[in-house]
RNA sequence: GUGACCAUAGCUCAAUUGGCAGAGCACCUGGUUGUGGCCCAGGAGGCUGCGGGUUCGAGUCCCGCUGGUCACCCCA
């Protein structure tokens, strides 16, 4: 029997609320900031992620879907929005627009991972960006649509993790007195540690091993090694956040596993409800990028979402979910002649804005019955013999269990008034 | 990619030291001639994830594969 691949999966229609719920509150929430939709396309070429995502980061490495297709190109399934949103900020010279640009995007992104509960190969994120504006303000901005997404859902114990990784003029110098230091402490370390010392310092930083944490916790922040411009940039930040009284915690052992990010990185973590993985959202600035990728030199910040993360955290807090409308009237029928009627009779419904369902097949009323009970509409028209010889309907009420006849050219307006 | 645990009806789960594969829910049909929910009766639904092995006999023991969950790793 086939099954859905490895890492993927179906939303069913129980689920599907959830999804539409979501998706309705980012469309309104990202109206409010006024950020327009922009979707790119699901695969691009493979050398744009490498460049943007970053040679060494582990989606380049290994978790990208990347094929040759018929014409010898070599694509990749997006494993991220960002490089995709950027290329198109430059293909289609978005720099002469009022900057920043603001845009956002929905839906599918890939990623070869081991699946386990809030991680799939195929998810889904909600990706929104301001491009072209360095004001510490935009990044206050991006910051509060994701905060204001958690609060419009009515998450609970949420927290803002914030740090600043620098830029290329500090950055570096942090890094290499931040290796200086692990070097003298290379027998204390775990082996991924060192390894990490090799490939990406940084990631020493958020090492869960019990024997390195004092290590880390001696270990030098960056923000002793931001430059003037980014310790500015970040103090103007951490002001602006105060003025808004949004609760944060300042963590410097936060650092992003793709390359891009400089300045403001900043994580949302979850409470409960996703086992092992704790971060709903992540994001942070991306000043070098559109340059990297063939643009002008071009300042920006985004965030990302997981969707299948916020719904996780949703239904384990019980979070209630607007009930999606459902149909209101069974068109039940007794023979061939009152079905013919019936499925006149439930289209003309449906044309006059009344969500309709037909019975199918030629059951027994009791059946017929029985279905529209499950289904829950409010009221069963019957046709039957005794309704096609009066020239009349018969109308049930279902949860008052009584009935009576109406004309069809009437039953749509009595309906209405009722409904 | 590494390690641990798990896999029986659509769903949640039973099945004695290895001895005929079951229940609840859901689904279908009935319980007089055209009427739902509650109740009663019946029915359908399984090559016990897949493939090998041990055994007179395997859902049960062994091996491999696939999938799920968890941890590592990483991230949304």
């Amino acid at each position: 029997m086939y099954q859905a691949v490895r890492g993927t999966q179906d939303i069913l229609p129980d689920d599907a609320p959830y999804w539409r719920h979501l998706e309705n509150t980012i469309h309104d929430l990202c109206a409010r900031y006024g950020y327009r939709r922009l979707e790119p396309p699901l695969f691009e070429e493979t050398s744009l992620f490498v460049r943007g995502v970053g040679e060494g980061t582990d989606i380049v490495e290994k978790e990208m879907y990347s094929f040759t297709d018929r014409g010898g190109r070599e694509l990749t399934l997006r494993p991220e929005f960002t490089a995709g949103v950027m290329r198109a900020y430059i293909e289609h010279g978005m720099h002469t627009w009022p900057q920043p640009v603001k845009v956002y995007s929905i839906g599918p992104a890939f990623r070869y991972e081991a699946p386990q509960a809030g991680r799939y190969r195929q998810f889904h994120q909600v990706n929104v960006e301001a491009i072209g504006e360095q004001d510490p303000a935009v990044d206050l901005e991006i910051m509060s649509v994701a905060w204001d997404l958690y609060e419009t859902l009515g998450s609970q114990g949420l927290s803002f993790q914030l740090n600043s990784t620098g830029c290329p003029a500090c950055k570096p110098v942090y890094i290499r007195h931040l290796v200086a230091y692990y070097e003298q402490h290379l027998d204390d370390i775990c082996p991924d540690c060192r390894r990490r010392l090799q490939r990406n310092p940084l990631r020493v930083l958020d090492c869960k091993v019990e024997s390195c944490q004092p290590i880390i916790e001696a270990a030098p922040h960056m923000r002793q090694y931001l430059c003037a411009e980014c310790a500015e940039h970040f103090a103007t930040l951490l002001g602006y956040l105060d003025l808004l009284g949004r609760p944060y915690t300042l963590n410097h052992r936060l650092v992003r596993g793709l390359d891009y990010y400089t300045k403001t990185v900043f994580e949302v973590w979850a409470g409960e409800g996703l086992g092992s993985q704790n971060a709903v959202c992540g994001g942070g600035r991306y000043d070098g990028l559109i340059e990297e990728l063939g643009g002008p030199p071009t300042p920006g910040i985004g965030f990302a979402a997981g969707l299948e993360r916020i719904i996780l955290t949703m239904k384990a807090q019980g979070i209630a979910i607007p009930q999606l409308p459902a149909p209101q009237v069974l068109v039940a029928h007794r023979g061939a002649a009152a079905k013919a009627r019936a499925v006149v009779l439930a289209s003309e419904l449906r044309a006059a804005g009344i969500a309709t369902l037909l019975a199918f097949g030629q059951r027994s009323l009791k059946a017929q019955m029985r279905e529209a009970d499950r289904a829950g509409v409010r009221f069963t028209l019957i046709l039957g013999g005794d309704e096609l010889a009066a020239g009349e309907v018969t109308v049930r009420d279902m949860s008052a269990a009584e009935q009576q006849r109406v004309a069809p050219a009437e039953i749509a307006g009595w309906l209405k008034r009722r409904l």
